[in-house]
DNA sequence: TTGAAAGCGCTAACAC
DNA sequence: GTGTTAGCGCTTTCAA
């Protein structure tokens, strides 16, 4: 049997006509399959079959007003630890129902205002962006979208977007607080971009901020391994013998030690190391890397729950902070 | 001003009214400004300002019958190399007004086909698959919504998908020239489930196809940096002394590095070592790893390219074959 | 259990 | 440059 215009795609009506029901009925075959007759839906379904009826995802959206998507603005899946909130997010989403739409920012405002209005604009119905550092072009979007957002990697329950995450500077401090403990005086801090990111940020201040006696130096770098290399130069150039490096992400400080050790310098003996974020490499390292881990996988699970019951129900999620953990390992010891 | 009834979002009708112009005219404010007077204009603007109207994306992407969207299939994002591929499809797509739909599969057919159901539910305009092994849900989906789809990671200029990819067995190869070539007889091959990825099959059976006088043995465990560090242990206790181990990917590679490295086992001294992939991470371990290296950048931003040219003008993009290339590094030298 | 019909909010062809 | 209007394909009352 030939379809009559052979070059369009079936819609509802055409099945509709083809098995003799009405459209409502179709549309019921397709949605709630039990509240129609099984001969009728037999019918149907043949029809849908024959007729190779795939529904209009576009029209089914206007009718429904849903889109079951979702936004995730996130800086770059270049770095693990975004890779692996993503990954999370996006089982989590999937749970529910909802798909996950990525846009990198780069760490940049603009270009994180750009993409999220392209979100609005293919009708997202949620959005997780990274942080709470955004311009004034995507606040204003948000406020007049009126989308359910909620902002990760951080924990700031003050901030206007609700946000699901953990305190960065608690993570600093925890690693401060363990090279001080276990001895050491010169510390050499190594962050990628404060600029842009409020991590960094957060994380550089509190480390600055903290009331001790131990000799600070900061050094910036990018985030990458490459980065963490080339910081390495940058601190054995310093006018110190520093006896500790503690860098602001474990992507950096896998760079840092991979340099070290090229160059002969021992860690922990020469010199203790430690990151921050605990990514899954730094169990395996040598030595192994102590670090704070962050709860990449928890925060992307419930940040997805929470956006979704937000979409669907309406109600707005309190601010949620997950615990941070200092992971000691064997890159630093006692001075 | 109060809006009449407060609870609603305003639509086009309602800016339209409240400027005193036509349906038309707002929608051509939005998509065509230059084609209104600059009056007129500002006039429709103020309203949409006070309205705090947003325009339905449902409602266009009905009415225009484009969604904006596309659909990607990875196994996982917790794997570097396919986050950097996701990483520069997602930019490349960017660039053409495409946003990405992210879905895992964790390399089982069953649950890419439902989640490519998914991708076809939301109104995906096309999508990209990983490889070519997929079951018959999948194809059957993809020949009824009869999508623009294209198969990375893999090249088969006879599959019925388009392939933009690489091809591994080439680059197996070309991992085995170098180590067979360099004195290596006994070498130990470690590689992923081989069930359901087809890259790691390619490569394993390219191994197992060559004409070598080497000895291989094949051992199996997981592709993560936790999988490499246990393959060493299976290894080690073969009743074989290797003197060359290469890993069917740089993530495993690196575990087995550290394994290696923990238990006092010199690279290459001891055995020489090498991947396939060439992750970033490779150039800057101790020692450097050799690799062949995937072109995955390239790769992301032609699929792309390609996807975005076939959704735009409907003509179906060729297979492309993009080069691998050895990488020889510090950890494998001549026997 | 099924059908009729009213939208959903926008775009675009056409008329003025 | 601007307005009128006919859809787009589905879901969802409301009646029968």
């Amino acid at each position: 049997m030939m379809s009559l215009s052979p070059s369009k795609r079936a819609n509802l009506r055409d099945v509709a006509r083809a098995a003799d029901v009405s459209v409502a009925t179709v549309s019921r075959v397709l949605n709630t399959p039990e509240k129609v007759r099984k001969e009728t839906r037999k019918r149907v379904e043949e029809q849908i079959r024959l007729l190779r009826f795939v529904p209009s995802a576009a029209a089914r959206a206007f009718s429904t007003g849903r889109t079951r998507v979702v936004g995730a603005l996130v800086p770059t899946l270049d770095n693990a630890v975004f890779a692996r909130v993503l990954e999370n997010l996006e089982n989590g989403l999937a749970r529910r129902g909802l798909a996950l739409v990525v846009a990198t920012t780069d760490d940049d405002p603009i270009v994180e205002a750009e993409k999220a209005q392209q979100l609005v604009n293919i009708g997202a119905e949620g959005m997780v962006v990274t942080g709470i550092t955004h311009n004034k072009a995507f606040t204003k979007l948000l406020d007049r979208a009126e989308l359910p957002v909620v902002a990760i990697s951080y924990y700031d329950p003050s901030y206007h977007i609700p946000t699901i995450g953990y305190d960065n500077r608690e993570s600093a401090r925890l690693a401060m607080d363990h090279l001080c403990a276990s001895g050491h005086r010169k510390i050499a801090v190594l962050h990628g971009p404060l600029h842009f990111s409020d991590r960094t940020r957060s994380r550089v201040d509190a480390i600055g901020a903290m009331k001790t006696d131990a000799e600070l130096h900061f050094f910036h770098t990018d985030v990458s391994i490459e980065g963490g290399v080339r910081a390495v130069q940058q601190m054995l150039s310093a006018p110190v013998e520093f006896d500790a490096c503690l860098c602001a992400t474990d992507v950096i400080a896998t760079g840092v030690l991979f340099e070290l050790q090229r160059q002969n310098i021992k860690v922990p003996d020469d010199i203790s190391l430690m990151g921050l974020d605990d990514l899954p490499i730094s169990s395996f390292t040598n030595p192994t890397l102590t670090s704070v881990r962050a709860p990449v996988q928890q925060m992307g699970l419930q940040a997805a729950d929470a956006l979704a019951d937000w979409i669907e129900t309406g109600s707005r999620p309190q601010a949620i902070c997950l615990p941070v953990t200092l992971q000691a390992r064997q890159s630093t010891h006692q001075r």
